[in-house]
DNA sequence: CGCCAGCGTTCAGTATTTTCAACAGCCTGA
DNA sequence: TCAGGCTGTTGAAAATACTGAACGCTGGCG
């Protein structure tokens, strides 16, 4: 149970500074630096408060699929990825939550009006996906694409872009992202 | 999130005392006491230190689903058993986690088509209980209920009560008393 | 190149938690 | 009734966690 390194992945795959992180929880940097290097042991209350600048529930956080020292697992069945979902959208993490992994490949699945958000995304990297179910309005830069089941997209991240689904059907989406924040 | 209602209430369907827990745990029993009234939040290797006198994981601990102030519920469906496995026996408590209940489930075999007679049972205490395997009639003052495979109740014992089977399978049950020591 | 803004780490001081020891209350048995 | 053992609680002292202000490092930009 390293609640340190814990941590630290869940923070970096959410793309998060120690300082970012810490002044959406309402703690200083120090101590998100000094919990992910063990060398103190958070009080409940504390790493409640950590969390929620993730956010994420307590539960949430000690369910994280998450080991060290296991020789590297290749293939994942349906069930055993870890659940990163974060508002209307379910995300699931193909592969452990490690501290300083390069890729973030996901199953997304956006219900009806699910929307990643109105501001648009835009950080380092590259992505890909492609729709599996369903349609989906992806918008990168000033173009608006519609994608149908079977389409499939990839972009520099720095360009600003954003998911919708308008349509009365889930949509069911597996991407990638290099590196793992998003 | 009330982490010493919580450690409060399974400890108390442990049977045990703040000092056996502390004791257990490698604590002293001023910090059980205080957890449980919540005039401090403990560190998160304090509380796995205290879960590990019971035992019990962090996960577990957060998972376990607790209410206050419910409405009293009779029949549980499967899904709504709150796990309290320990070791290698499986325990999954039926109910809500409740600071005072006064019950722990025993592991009991109930020999198929059989009758509790035809008297309704009323006594003092709590008790409740599992159906494995078949189906099983209830019957908990007027109303009478047909347990599935998976099903469980629970309610006071005061209510007259009692268990039939007319079917042509075996029902296996697992059933608790009261009081809380097992 | 210098400068700035961001990153994570470290240290001294403060705040919080944990221990140790004592306390009162409640039973039980002598 | 009193002694002994149990219960949970509470106080001061010791141990631990958190803050606030530094530090060195890095990468981008003029």
């Amino acid at each position: 149970m390293d609640v340190g390194v814990r941590l630290q992945s869940i923070r970096k795959l959410k793309g998060l500074s120690q300082r970012e992180l810490a002044k959406r929880a309402g703690v200083t940097n120090s101590t998100i630096s000094m919990i992910e290097k063990n060398s103190v042991s958070p009080s409940i209350s504390s790493l409640k408060k950590v969390l929620s600048g993730i956010p994420m529930t307590l539960v949430e956080f000690f369910s994280i699929d998450y080991e060290q020292d296991t020789p590297p697992q290749v293939v994942y069945r349906a069930d055993e990825l870890t659940d990163l979902s974060s508002g209307a959208v379910t995300m699931k993490l193909v592969g452990k939550a490690q501290p300083n992994r390069a890729l973030a490949f996901l199953d997304e699945t956006y219900p009806p009006d699910a929307d990643t958000g109105e501001e648009m995304y835009a950080h380092e990297g590259e992505e890909a996906g492609i729709l599996v179910e369903g349609r989906l309005e992806l918008t990168v830069g000033s173009e608006v694409y519609i994608l149908e089941a079977g389409d499939s997209y990839y972009f520099e991240s720095h360009q600003p872009h954003r998911f919708r689904n308008p349509f009365d059907k889930p949509a069911r989406l597996i991407s990638a992202t290099t590196p793992a924040n998003f």
